[in-house]
RNA sequence: UGAGCAGGUCACCUUAUCGCUCCUUUCGAGGGGAGGAAAGUCCGGACACCAUAGUGCAGCAUAGCGGGUAACGCCCGUCCGUCGCAAGACGCGGACAAGUGCAACAGAAAGCAAGUACAGUUAGGCUGUAGUGAAAUCAGGUAAACUCUAUGCGGUGCAACGCCAUGUAAACCAGUGUUUGAGGGCUGCACGCCCGAGUUGGAGGGUAGGCGGAUUGAAUUUUUGGGCAACCAAAAGUCUAGAUAAAUGAUGAGGCUCGACAGAAUCCGGCUUAUGACCUGCUUUUUUU
RNA sequence: GGCCACGUAGCUCAGCUGAAUAGAGCACUGGAUUUCGGCUCCAGCGGUCGGGGGUUUGAAUCCCUCCGUGGUCA
């Protein structure tokens, strides 16, 4: 699988968007969280992936842009841990939800951290 | 060197790998990729639709004089005023000799008037001074008070606007109307112009995807000429983000002064605000030599 | 991205045609009433008028500029 994020993996369409906030289940591994949500792939071939830093807590545009870019990078390394063990299409939702400046060596280690609170999670589920 | 004034420049750099976005492509790859403020939305335009934007009133804006500009509330020059020892800075800087209003406290009196004390003079009266106050018969003060004068301004904004796709309901109830013109568009009103068989309200249903607009422009660099200057003209050269849940990051290596404020969303010209470092010129006096 | 409003006591609002002490209700404190508490009555406390600058003799009010909060537009 390749390292990359191109359009069609990102989560853009309003209406998932909205139903991935009212019915998906989440995770959080502060300062990050995850919303997910299980999706029939009804003509879609891909999971899609979003990432929200609230601007509540940070007003500025280009901190705001800096923890997603981050997000994105660590989001983009590191997704192979669930799509290697894990079947399936999801949609995500990664929050920022801290309040500091991160640096990328925090945001790495969260998101490894994130993902393999994930797999346990779902894997779990599966077997239930 | 201290204190201060004015103006200008740059905005970490180089490289490799992995990613993002746009363009080109011989499908191997190659090339471009945030700012001086991209910000606030305070002005002025371009552009689009509504009459090729029309008339009157209302409303709003500007305000010494001259120039620049597509235009401006911006810029340049200059006069005057205020501040500063100075370099310089700042100025909503027309009219109260058209009318109306307002003026706390103080004061006799802040305009349909009234008139204190003292001095001059024979007296009436007149003149001067004192006293209150920001302002006192002075053509009084006040227009960032109404107003008047001059000049300018039609409205709405790219979520404008054009097109494609998808979907429902030309359904139901009530009012009103069809050439004797309802209603709508063009502004707040009146006129005028245009469209015109529907339209307004109630209750309820559906869509909310994509393409264009969109980046070559009052653009910019150099040289020459004109002008005190802002700026203008000519010649030669350059192509410099274009996304749409929305692109610039990560890691390794090297270097330095160890990097502030901060992220394009239709596009330009300004203003204002945030902010690091460096350079140039000038003023001034003291400390030092 | 565009457009439009609003910031006054701890809270909800007046005052914004410039001048007099910035008022009202709730809340808070003290007193009266009551066996005690509530209700009621009396008195008090509490304000950079969002910040800064300007006009004016004088600004919550007029003008400019920043900051914050909210609404609206396919």
């Amino acid at each position: 699988m390749a390292f990359s994020i191109p359009k069609n993996e990102k989560l853009k369409s309003k209406k998932q968007i909205e139903r991935l906030f009212v019915d998906g289940k989440s995770i959080s591994n502060y300062p990050l969280k995850l919303i997910y949500q299980k999706v029939d792939s009804l003509g879609e071939n891909d999971s899609k992936v979003a990432f929200i830093v609230p601007k509540k807590n940070f007003g500025g545009a280009v901190h705001r842009n800096r923890i997603k870019r981050l997000l994105r990078e660590g989001y983009r390394l590191n997704k192979h841990l669930i799509f290697n063990n894990i079947e399936g299409k999801f949609t995500f939702a990664i929050i920022y939800i801290g309040k500091d400046m991160p640096n990328y060596q925090m945001i790495k280690e969260n998101i490894q951290g994130l993902f393999n609170k994930f797999i346990k999670k779902t894997t779990h589920e599966k077997m239930e």
